[in-house]
DNA sequence: GTCTATAGGAGGATAGAC
DNA sequence: GTCTATCCTCCTATAGAC
């Protein structure tokens, strides 16, 4: 009862941040979406900053269980392919929260909510292993630094290249995930 | 005189922008930054709007200086990633404000600013000859559509993996715009 | 055109009854 | 735990004297 109320608040919070985005977001927004009054919001989570923390923890749970249903193949570099699709097809679905990296309040509230960084370590993990084995295998450019293709992975879930093609209108979902698969991993350059 | 306080309004007023971005920069930091009081600030910009939209206007009319640098030479491709390379080099000395393209109110005072229209249908126009030049001598990925190609140009200028680099002080700006470079031409894929 | 002072309002957070 | 009502801070914008 309690939990469901949560999960359909974190709902809200993720939908509106992916629409609005952090500093646009009010609480007034969510309570309303939500159907309940402001101060039983702050009831369940005790700052704005809370909230969107619970947002990402959200997201990054999804994450983990999609990087479980990946097949342990052969191929790493599938599988890295596989995550940057799901990213890009959750950021164009308008499920994925886009927050400022700037703003500081925010940025202690996430690293010192457990669960969030926790998830964080575990997925950035797993893609590292990935990485190393798909640059091993000679699939994946070996003189890039894992940490630079691993930031480059990630942000895919905040491209402005995705929502900008969308807004053009010229192109669906899919065709769009097709094209940034391909500058993310071709580049621009022919072959 | 008036050109020169004016002038000195949109120094501060994009270094906070790239510092902090468009919500967490206030006025009155930019009137504390100049040097003059909030109200003579106003008398210059009517809105928080107008000051952000000043402030874009003089990055594209640099970046129009910029491209005219460039030689008309046999090589578009070359012309390219000359751009991209000054748009992070701007990004990473904290000259390139950022701005939020979910907000209405902002998007509004872009959209209704002539001398920002104009420079960006200018540079876009250049940039797409470019572009098509590129993929007629077969230096570009002549599948991409060039708009596509364009807005992955754009997209380096706010492109959060640059400062995810620049934290985690592994490397020089020099070192960073290298990778970035090799990552948006070459792709991750070994070549 | 610069200042001091303040209006006006939005939005995060809380008090206190039920 | 939910509500109504309210507090209070911050911020954009303006009034009005010089």
């Amino acid at each position: 009862m309690l939990e469901a109320r949560e999960g359909a608040i974190i709902q809200s919070v993720n939908r509106l941040l992916a629409e609005k985005g952090f500093e646009s977001m009010t609480v007034d927004e969510v309570a309303a979406d939500v159907g309940i009054a402001k101060a039983s919001l702050y009831k369940h989570f005790p700052s704005k900053e809370d909230l969107a923390a619970a947002a990402m923890v959200s997201v990054m749970r999804r994450a983990q269980a999609f990087l479980d249903t990946l097949p342990a193949g052969p191929s790493p570099m599938e599988q890295l392919r596989a995550v940057v699709r799901w990213t890009m097809g959750l950021k164009l679905a308008g499920e994925m929260p886009s927050l400022p990296s700037q703003n500081s309040r925010l940025r202690s509230a996430l690293m010192g909510n457990k669960a969030y960084m926790d998830g964080l370590i575990d997925v950035s993990d797993r893609l590292g292993a990935w990485i190393e084995a798909a640059q091993a295998q000679g699939a994946l450019n070996p003189k890039l630094p894992p940490i630079a293709v691993l930031y480059t992975l990630y942000a895919r879930a905040c491209d402005p290249v995705l929502e900008f093609l969308k807004m053009s209108g010229l192109y669906r979902d899919e065709e769009i995930i097709e094209l940034v698969m391909t500058t993310c991993f071709d580049g621009l350059k022919s072959r």
